[in-house]
DNA sequence: CGTGCTTTTGAATAGTATCAAGGCCGGTGG
DNA sequence: CCACCGGCCTTGATACTATTCAAAAGCACG
């Protein structure tokens, strides 16, 4: 697996110098990461950041009462651990949605290569200030919207990250738990909210997994939040 | 008003190079701005970045209900219009709290300079980072709060953003209405907390002004969530 | 010293969380 | 193969929380 030949379109390393692509390839390790396991803990020291070459991952983030939140999920191409740069700790979790591959980028290697690559250095600062302007934007979603419309935002995110199959069901879905974590409610409400669009005709269930026949639909329920 | 001579601690410019810090300090523009006029709309097409020399500033993001959300307080020293950086418009505005004064730099100026000062590009990388981590952070606390948790919460950034006087009363008090477009409620809500932490002795009243006689205190109320 | 705005308060209503019970489903072991 | 178990999902009842509406009081400013 050498950075060099790697496919991975988003990856942010290409835009090193053919130099410190092949420093950073012999450099970086490559790991597998089974379903539901942790690739790293909220609370560790940071020790650099993954890239995930594939697989899906779940971010984490825990509150002292034990209430759990999602603050992200991230598939093939997307990296992980970027929270923690700079700081001692990392501030959330990653939890494997399935069966993953990892590369993974030390600390001291990331600044070197920062400090002498003002292209990727400026790349990723505009990836952080994209990731800001869509934290951001969900925040005030958050702020504004009923529990309800969350709800059908977390779907839409869902739908979006991982796409749909070929019957419009969202690929991988997540437990009714698990949406409930995007959205700081419960999973009966959850529940409710499904049957809900159901009966309005936006979705479909079939055991846990969710159907859009078309997601704008979906989207126009929830169009006054300027959500993206 | 040059860079060179600057006394403001925070702004990122002094990461230049002496030839770029130059360079800047001759292209940037230096504004001003009276109480309650926006120094940039929402939607408006991205120019630059504005730092602020001297000033207390909100920065907000409308829905298309027409609710208003307080995405941020920015005060002296700290910069405003980044997260438009790389995008076309605005993707949120900026109304002066009070009279401020406040530096522009256009974006070609800033784009140029980023690519030739790896340590501002890296130095601003960090910075968005960490905007993000606080960003993230605050998402979760506002997904699991109670309303009245998070007006606790508002009071505090309000008050750790723009300081206490030596009263121990927040200096530049917000509105109702504005410390409820920070949570995303109302005024009365807000009110009837107020009245509830007075009863409790965490806050003091005068007329709109809220006194925190001990910010340990109440940030114990909301300890459960890691929001800092 | 009005006028218009913000703030406060109460009452009615709507929305949400919590508790409890039962159903469904997949996996395990007899 | 089937009974059983444990987890997740669904549903209803209830208690709690928040929003909305309305009205009065307070305040700032011309």
């Amino acid at each position: 697996m050498n950075c060099q030949k790697c496919l991975n379109q988003n990856c942010f390393i290409k835009y090193c110098s053919p130099k410190w692509l092949a420093l950073i390839s012999e450099r970086k390790s490559f790991l597998t990461c089974s379903k539901n396991q942790y690739l790293f803990y909220e609370g560790q020291p940071v020790t650099g950041a993954y890239l995930i070459f594939k697989g899906e991952f779940k971010i984490v983030s825990t509150s002292r009462n034990g209430r759990q939140h999602i603050v992200r999920l991230a598939k093939q191409g997307q990296i992980l651990g970027h929270r923690g740069y700079g700081d001692e700790f990392y501030p959330i979790g990653a939890i494997s949605l399935v069966n993953s591959q990892v590369c993974f980028i030390d600390n001291n290697s990331l600044t070197e290569m920062f400090m002498h690559n003002a292209a990727v250095s400026y790349h990723m600062m505009r990836f952080y200030a994209d990731e800001l302007r869509k934290s951001e934007l969900r925040a005030k979603a958050f702020a504004q919207m009923k529990t309800a419309e969350k709800i059908i935002y977390a779907i839409i995110y869902t739908a979006e990250t991982f796409g749909l199959n070929e019957e419009k069901f969202i690929q991988h879905p997540l437990s009714r738990i698990e949406f409930a974590e995007i959205v700081g409610t419960n999973a009966e409400q959850v529940s409710r909210t499904l049957r809900m669009l159901k009966q309005k005709g936006l979705i479909s269930l079939k055991g846990r997994k969710i159907g859009i026949p078309d997601i704008e639909v979906l989207k126009a329920e929830i169009k006054d939040y300027h959500w993206h």
